[in-house]
DNA sequence: TATTGTTATACTCTATAACTATA
DNA sequence: TATAGTTATAGAGTATAACAATA
C-alpha cells in the first residue's frame, strides 16, 4: 500500500522516521531527556528531590564548604537560580549555609549527616532507576553514551 | 597538591569527574540538552522558532493535513500545548488550519509555501548548527549517539 | 460515551537586572 | 571597582482539568 493512499488524517501507519527532524540530534536528545527525567521525578515521589535539588546536594556532599557560586558554576546555573534550592534543602535540614571567616561575603555549603544519609538513599533510587530505564542497553552502551554526551559537554567550557 | 588542603572554598581546582552526579546519564543528558537547545536558538536568533515550534512546522511539512491530536502525540506534547504553537504558526501564516469534511471536530494542519520556505531554511541553519556544535564527534560518533538516544526513546512507546 | 480542539491555571526551570554587603 | 548572595521579575515549556462542539 503505496503511503500517498492513506497520508491525510490517517496517521495510524504515520513512520516517525520519515521526518527530517528524527534526523536532529537535539531533537533526539530533548525526547530522551524528557523521558529521564519524568521517571527521575516518579522514582523520587512526590516530596522527593527534584533534578536540579538532587544535583547540588550531591556536589555538596562531594565538596563540603562549597560556596554557592562555585556550585552554580558547576552544575551549570546561574547564582541567582540557586537561592531557591539551597533554602530548599536548608528547610530540609540536608545541608546548613556556614559563614567563612576570612570573606563575610561567602557561605560555604555544609551538608548534615540527615543530608547525607538522604543524598545515599537518592543516590541508590536514582541507580535502580537508571537501569531499569536502560535494561535494553549493554554496559559498554551505557559507557559510550555517556563519553559522547560528555563530548558535547566539553563545548560548554570554552565559553 | 593534595586536594584535601585546597578543599575549602577554593574550588578553582575541583574536578567535575569525582561527584556521583557524573556517572548518571541523567544528569550528562541534562546538561548536554541545555548547551544545544540554547545553540539551537541563538542560531535561529529573536523572532525565529523555537525548537517545539520548528518540531511542529516539520512534522506538518511531512505529513501535510495532520491533525492537532496526531502531531501533538507524534512530537511528545499535550494536545492542550500545541494550541499556542499552532496559533504562531497560523500567525506566521506559516500554515493554516483547514476543516475536515467527514469530521466537523478536527482541523488538518495545511503548510503554506511561506511555511514550506520557512523550514527548508530552518533546516539549513539548524543542519549548519549541529555541525558546527559536533564538529569534534565523526560521523559515526553521531550515528552511535541517534541510535542510543532512540533506543531510550523507545521505552516510551510502551506507556 | 468518547474525542477534538480549546481555555484556564499552575508548576518547574531558567535567565536578566538590580540591589546589599562586603572585598 | 569587583564579587557573593539575594530579590524581583519575566519568559519558556509542560501538565492537568474542565468545557463546548461533534462523533
Amino acid at each position: 500500500m503505496p503511503r500517498s493512499a492513506t497520508r491525510r488524517t490517517e496517521g495510524a501507519d504515520i513512520d516517525p522516521r520519515d521526518t527530517d527532524l528524527e534526523g536532529f540530534v537535539g531533537y533526539n536528545l530533548k525526547r530522551a531527556y524528557m523521558i529521564v527525567q519524568a521517571d527521575f521525578r516518579a522514582t523520587l515521589g512526590e516530596g522527593g528531590l527534584s533534578p536540579r535539588v538532587f544535583s547540588a546536594l550531591s556536589v555538596c556532599v562531594s565538596h563540603p564548604h562549597i560556596t554557592q557560586s562555585e556550585l552554580a558554576r558547576l552544575i551549570g546555573i546561574e547564582r541567582s537560580g540557586l537561592v531557591a534550592i539551597v533554602d530548599e534543602l536548608e528547610e530540609k535540614r540536608f545541608l546548613r549555609r556556614v559563614p567563612v571567616p576570612n570573606d563575610r561575603r561567602v557561605q560555604a555549603l555544609v551538608p548534615t549527616d540527615a543530608g547525607r544519609a538522604a543524598h545515599g538513599e537518592a543516590v541508590a533510587a536514582i541507580r535502580a532507576h537508571e537501569d531499569r530505564l536502560f535494561a535494553d542497553m549493554t554496559g559498554e552502551e551505557k559507557q559510550t553514551l555517556l563519553i559522547l554526551l560528555r563530548k558535547i559537554r566539553a563545548r560548554e567550557a570554552s565559553r
